[in-house]
DNA sequence: CTTTATTTTAATCAAATGATTAAAAGATTT
DNA sequence: AAATCTTTTAATCATTTGATTAAAATAAAG
C-alpha cells in the first residue's frame, strides 16, 4: 500500500488518490444524494469494488470530502478573525481576497458546504465550535466596540454575504441577466477590492 | 375529479392537495435527489400509488413545486425592479422588506431554488429570461447613473447578499457562534431596515 | 337498486444502487 | 522460482426506489 505511492510518484496519482479526487469533484458538484458510487468510479476510471475497497462505503468517502472541504472554506479564515494587531478593514481585505481567489477555484463548494451543513448540523457540530469561534475573536471584539448600536452578527452575515453569495447566485444571475461566465469571473476578481471599501462604508453608515 | 373539491372544501384538503402540500414540504427540505417519493406519500399520508395517480411522475410533481418556489422567489421583485417612479433606495427598501418576510416564512427556498437552478440551468432558461429582465429594468439602469464607475451587477450581487446569504447561511453560522434560532429571527427583522441604509452607504463609497 | 365512473389499495415489477465475494492478476519477499 | 501479500476484476446480492397493475372501495348517474 505504501509502495504505491513511490511508483505513482513519477506517472500520475495512486489508485486511492484517484477515488478520492473523482469523488471531490463528483460529490462537490451533484451532492451526497444525487452522487453514485458508480459515478466516483467512472470517473476515477476504476473498479467500483476498489472503492468498498480503499474506502469502506460511501458515506466514509463522503465525510473525508466534506470536511476537506470544510477546512478549505474555514481553515484559513480563523487565524485572520483572531489577529489582535489587524484592523476590521485589514481583515475584511484580507478575507475577501482569500475567499474569493479559492472559490474562483472551487467554485461548488459553498452550495456544497451549506447544503450538506442544512441536511445533517449534527455531524459538524464538534469539529466547529471548539475550533472556530467567531464570537471570541479579535474581529468580533472590534465590530462590537466600532458600532455597538449593531449586533456584530449583522457585519459578519454581511462580509460573507458580500463574498460568498455571488458564487452561490450566479447561475441565476446568469439567467436573470444573461451575463457570461468569463464577465462573472471579472466581476469577482474586482469584488476583492470592492469588498472592503463596501464593508467600510456599512460600518460607518448611519 | 371535480366533485371531490366540493366536500374538501368544508373538511380538510383534496387528496391531490394533500399530495402537493407534503411535496412542497419534503422536496424543499431535501431537495429532488435526496427526495424519496414514499417519503412524499407518507407525509401526505396516503398510498404511494396515488401519487402517481394524480402526477404522472416524481418529475412531473417535482417541477410543479420548483416552478410555484421560483415565482415566490422572483414574481413580486420584478415589478418593484421596473418601477420607474420609486428611487433606488425605495427599491432596495421594498424588495428587503418583501423578501425576508416571505423567507422567514419559508426559510429552505434559497438553498433549494440556487441548488435545483445549478444542478439544470437549462430547465429554467426559457422561463425566466423572458420575464425577468434584470438588466432592462428602471433598477439597472438608475444604478448605471448613479455609480457609472461600478458595473449594476455588483449591486445586484450586493443587494442580494445581503438580503439572502443570511438565510442561506444560517446553519454554518448557528454552527460558529452558537445562537438560537430566535436571536437569528430577530437578526433577520433587523435587516428590513438596516440593508437599506447598508446599501446606500455602499452606493456612496469611494 | 343497478350500473357506471372515479378513487384508493395491496401486490408486484424492473431498474438502480451500495456493497460483497471469490477468484485472477500483479507485486514483493524469501 | 516458489510462496506470500497486495491490488484489481467480474459476477452477484440484497435493498431501495420509481412506477404499474389488477382489483377493491367509494361515489355518481341512470
Amino acid at each position: 500500500m505504501e509502495m504505491t505511492k513511490k511508483k505513482e510518484i513519477k506517472t500520475d496519482l495512486s489508485t486511492e488518490e484517484k477515488i478520492k479526487e473523482a469523488a471531490r469533484k463528483v460529490f462537490t458538484q451533484k451532492g451526497y444524494a444525487a452522487t453514485r458510487t458508480r459515478d466516483i468510479a467512472e470517473e476515477a476510471g476504476i473498479n467500483l469494488a476498489l472503492l468498498n475497497y480503499y474506502f469502506r462505503s460511501k458515506e466514509k468517502l463522503f465525510e473525508l470530502v466534506i470536511m476537506e472541504k470544510m477546512h478549505l472554506l474555514l481553515g484559513k479564515i480563523a487565524p485572520i478573525l483572531m489577529d489582535e494587531e489587524t484592523s476590521i478593514e485589514q481583515k475584511v481585505e484580507q478575507v475577501a481576497a482569500h475567499y474569493i481567489d479559492t472559490l474562483l477555484a472551487n467554485p461548488d463548494i459553498p452550495l456544497f458546504v451549506l447544503g450538506e451543513i442544512k441536511n445533517n448540523p449534527d455531524k459538524f457540530a464538534n469539529l466547529i465550535s471548539t475550533k472556530t469561534k467567531i464570537v471570541d475573536s479579535a474581529f468580533f471584539r472590534q465590530l462590537g466596540e466600532r458600532r455597538p448600536d449593531v449586533n456584530p452578527l449583522h457585519f459578519i452575515f454581511n462580509m460573507l454575504g458580500l463574498i460568498v453569495f455571488p458564487f452561490i447566485g450566479k447561475p441565476l444571475l446568469q439567467l436573470i441577466t444573461g451575463v457570461s461566465s468569463e464577465e462573472v469571473i471579472v466581476i469577482m476578481n474586482e469584488r476583492k477590492k470592492l469588498t472592503k471599501i463596501w464593508f467600510k462604508a456599512m460600518l460607518e453608515a448611519e
